[in-house]
RNA sequence: GGAGCGGUAGUUCAGCUGGUUAGAAUGCCUGCCUGUCACGCAGGAGGUCGCGGGUUCGAGUCCCGUCCGUUCCGCCA
């Protein structure tokens, strides 16, 4: 038996006994004639002890070899310390070592392995085996491991079947970039890795299943960021003879559970908001409504006084920023810049302070009477002492920006909490959206969104006002998951295929076995999915994804470990009938 | 595709307006140390300053190019 514990367990109880432990050297300390070696393994840390006169020499000897990350095996007598560490579990016992074994010497690792570890990213990543050691990163795929056992817990509890589908499909030209793997029985031919099961989970309710799921993995070469892996894993979910409200009822239910099994935090009711407030209210599809500072339109008070730029503007928006009026010329000329940043592209920033006494001064002053800026405090519920911000421009820009300069100076006056939930169902997306570079509309969501029945007639006349039955899950500002009610009937779905610039043949080329098969009694259905790595990140309190992948790669799509992706030989070219580029 | 930041010892970083032999911490090695637990003390080894070119009497430092990493924009139905 190479151990009879592990190195997290015993306990002043277990003095006395023989015990045998195995697992990875955290650390010596040689003072001499007596000596300590701190034994980890992923249950906690045991401390061996070696005494000059009581330890066989032999055994001191092989002792002073050991190095960091040497595997060994110990055996001995669990003892009281002499001296107590109450720091850690195990703190109040050591082993006295009678037996030692070196399993597997080690050589220096590159970085310590410990929470506090000097080795930075790209280096952790290229020795991931040695990073996962540590407990900060190990904890958070153990989390991950727990959060994936509730949500099959849950889901079954709630009658779901899971089902694989998959992973070689068809390349679309909808959507993300697909990777594509040569078909090497099939020369010239490709499949395509899957960006969801999206079609197939919708045939699986064609087939009856009736409440389907996965935890699934799904695939888009499109460029990467923090929160974006080529590789990532959904919760994917289909329910049959449902409307909007059983979907968001079924997954405010799985949200709540997670959030109480695994954080233990109890969350109301998830409010709803109509993506059309979203984007007037906070600029953004995906609001963090941890803090309030809402938008507020100024175009009636604050236009025609003059003020070129703001006449002019489509839109004249402004947030309350509470208590910020002693903001120093210095703090605004900086939020002034964040603001013109390329990546934001603001012309400009006006601010009004409401000051203590009642006045107001803005950096428009020359335009705008005390009782114009009075208007505008009021609409903004600007108080003495408050801080207004506005922005003008085009609606859509001008709203983006804004979110931006909300989001920063929320983050600023510490109004994100990393504690606290505020979850979102965002609702009635736009069905369809202009493209202007391939000139036609595209599924906001996807080809298979059905609309509100209310809406079907703009289809034609006004395509881009049709509202998608389609929803969000939105907590603290990041998009957890989505779904919709689908189409399920083959002449809306081919009349959808029509308006996104589909002809016959392509849509039957591409979707003919989803067309077909909604001939043959289709039942209404819709689904959800919510993006796993991110849900493991918010619980985890994190913002990158990377650390609850086992595996990741970096924002070039590389794998460093194993330095993937790499060439391939000319034979493997010419067995799979294609040309090296 | 675009923008910002970064690349100096095994590692994390400092190195100012260009100027002797490029530093610190940590890790590593050697020696000492019987209650350490971030042990302590003494000593030592360790560098193609990412790469290529240019400016200069002189480049880690300035310029151009390039590669890599990272963050963001575009992109991500």
């Amino acid at each position: 038996m190479l151990r009879t514990h592990s190195c997290g367990e015993l306990r002043i109880d277990q003095a006395g006994e023989k015990v045998t432990l195995s697992g990875w050297v955290q650390r010596t300390r040689d003072k001499g004639g007596l000596m300590w070696v701190d034994l980890r393994d992923r249950y906690g840390i045991t401390q061996l002890t070696f005494e000059e006169g009581v330890t066989d020499p032999n055994i001191l000897e092989t002792a002073r070899k050991l190095g960091r990350e040497f595997v060994i095996q110990a055996e001995g007598e669990v003892v009281e310390r002499f001296s107590k560490n109450d720091k850690i579990p195990t703190g109040h016992i050591e082993i006295k070592v009678e037996k030692l074994i070196i399993l597997n010497a080690s050589e220096t690792p590159p970085f310590v392995i410990e929470d506090d570890t000097d080795g930075g990213e790209d280096l952790r990543m290229k020795y991931r085996y040695l990073d996962l050691r540590r407990n900060e990163v190990r904890s958070k795929l153990e989390l991950r491991s727990k959060l994936a056992i509730a949500v099959r817990n849950f889901l079954a509890n709630e009658e779901f079947i899971e089902v694989e589908t998959p992973v070689l499909i068809k390349s679309t030209p909808e959507g993300a970039r697909d990777f594509v793997v040569p078909s090497r029985m099939n020369p010239g031919e490709f499949y395509a890795l899957p960006q969801s099961p999206q079609t197939f989970k919708q045939l699986l309710m064609v087939s009856g299943f009736d409440r389907y799921f996965q935890i699934v993995k799904c695939f888009r070469d499109e460029d990467l960021r923090a929160d974006r892996q080529p590789e990532f894993t959904q919760i994917d979910c289909e329910m049959s003879f449902v409307e909007r409200d059983d979907v968001l009822d079924t997954f405010e239910g799985l949200t709540k559970h997670l959030f109480k099994t695994i954080k233990g935090v109890e969350l109301s009711g998830f409010p709803r908001m109509d993506y059309a407030d979203a984007m007037r209210l906070y600029g953004s599809d995906k609001p963090d409504t941890r803090f309030g500072m809402k938008f507020v339109e100024l175009n009636d008070v604050a236009q025609n006084k003059g003020f070129n730029v703001f006449d002019q503007a489509e839109l004249v928006v402004g947030i309350c920023a509470k208590g910020c009026a002693e903001y120093t010329r210095k703090q605004l000329d900086a939020l002034t810049d964040f603001v013109k940043r390329p990546q934001i592209g603001a012309k400009g920033l006006v601010y009004v302070k409401c000051n203590a006494d009642g006045t107001y001064k803005s950096s428009v002053d020359k335009f705008y009477s005390q009782e114009d800026l009075a208007a505008w405090a009021q609409k903004a519920g600007a108080e003495a002492g408050d801080l207004m911000l506005v922005l003008s421009g085009p609606t859509h820009k001008t709203r983006s920006q804004m979110n931006e300069l909300r989001l920063h100076m929320g983050t600023t006056l510490g109004l994100r909490d990393n504690n606290v939930f505020k979850p979102l169902w965002v609702v009635d997306f736009p069905l369809l959206e202009w493209d202007e570079e391939t000139e036609r509309f595209h599924a906001m969501h996807h080809p298979f969104t059905s609309a509100l029945v209310e809406d079907l007639e703009k289809l034609d006349t006004n395509p881009g006002d049709v509202r998608a039955n389609a929803y969000d899950l939105v907590i603290n500002g990041v998009e957890i998951g989505g779904g919709s009610i689908r189409i399920h009937d083959q002449e809306t779905q081919s009349l959808m295929f029509k308006h996104l610039g589909f002809t016959e043949e392509e849509a039957k080329a591409q979707f003919g076995f989803l067309l077909s098969a909604f001939q043959y009694g289709a039942p209404p259905h819709g689904g959800i999915a919510f993006g796993f790595d991110r849900l493991c990140a918010m619980f985890g309190g994190s913002e990158t994804i990377r650390d609850y992948i086992a595996f990741p790669k970096n924002t070039s799509g590389r794998d460093v470990m194993i330095d993937s992706p790499a060439p391939i030989h000319d034979e493997q070219f010419k067995e799979l009938g294609i040309k090296p580029a």
